[in-house]
DNA sequence: CTTAATGCAAACCGTTTGCATAGAT
DNA sequence: ATCTATGCAAACGGTTTGCATTAAG
């Protein structure tokens, strides 16, 4: 399975790659920044250092292994390609991301671009807000920590 | 007229803050990056320094004279803040950056977050492609360098 | 055995900050 | 005269890179 994404990927099975890659398939969390998944790789006993994080979240990028975003911060945000695309909403409170899909959003954009004789690639929607949790209980539903230990390579 | 703005925002009128509206307000280019106006105010023979951009035009933003936007990439852009809402395509070939509105987008956007119990604060669209001048001639239409000249304060 | 991947530390780039000086009211 | 804004240089946070070492095919 990870394995199989690498080869294909034309990209060595290397352990530090299999780790990461394990991480973003079976974080709780999709959508991660380079640190946390350092992170999460240093909690379950791994010694990667944070350069090979970066380097193979580019490389994961660059075989479309993962999309990388850029939200409103500093920081960039990664997450697996799965090939549905999607947009997303960001928690301006909790941090958390969500996502949807809006099949007439899409469209306006292709029309838009169309209107401009814009040859489009691709787009980024971000909503920003609040979300439910965090409205109406003050603590979002979903965990945020405490996963670090389910990123094992099996 | 600009030091009106500064005054209703509560912003004392100095020189940097005057040039660097001033440089907002005439420049060809409505989408500026801090380094763009640094550069635009040294080609004017004002000596500011690049702290101080940076200081004025956060405090732009804090008093809604300026938006900024972080665009892919790892630089902000910054804008005058006409009231107008608009979204943004950008050009990947010649950086420039275009503007539009599409209500029934706006509309969608609402419903999205509405349905998903999201308090909606901001959003950000960009669609990313080739613009019309790069596809056709290979050159832009609009000048991009050249203008500094103009960035005079009255 | 050959070539590519890793770790470390140093470099980088855009941006922010501390502090002494200059400027606005 | 007071208090804020500026310039400089140093610090910063996220990310990238050079280089000697280690691991993959």
């Amino acid at each position: 399975m990870s394995d199989s994404s690498l080869a294909s990927a034309g990209l060595r099975t290397t352990l530090p790659r299999r780790l990461i890659l394990n991480i973003l398939e079976n974080s709780p969390e999709r959508h991660l920044g380079a640190e946390d998944i350092y992170r999460a790789l240093h909690e379950a006993g791994e010694e990667v250092g944070i350069a090979t994080v970066y380097r193979v979240l580019t490389q994961f990028e660059q075989s479309g292994i993962v999309l990388r975003h850029r939200f409103d911060g500093d920081k960039a945000f990664y997450e697996l390609n799965d090939e549905d695309h999607h947009d997303h909403m960001v928690c301006i409170e909790c941090g958390r991301v969500y996502e949807f899909i809006d099949e007439a959003i899409e469209q306006r954009q292709r029309e838009v671009a169309d209107a401009a004789g814009f040859v489009l690639q691709d787009h980024s929607l971000h909503l920003y807000g609040v979300c439910e949790g965090m409205k109406t209980t003050g603590k979002c539903s979903m965990p945020k920590e405490g996963a670090a230990e389910i990123y094992q390579v099996e």
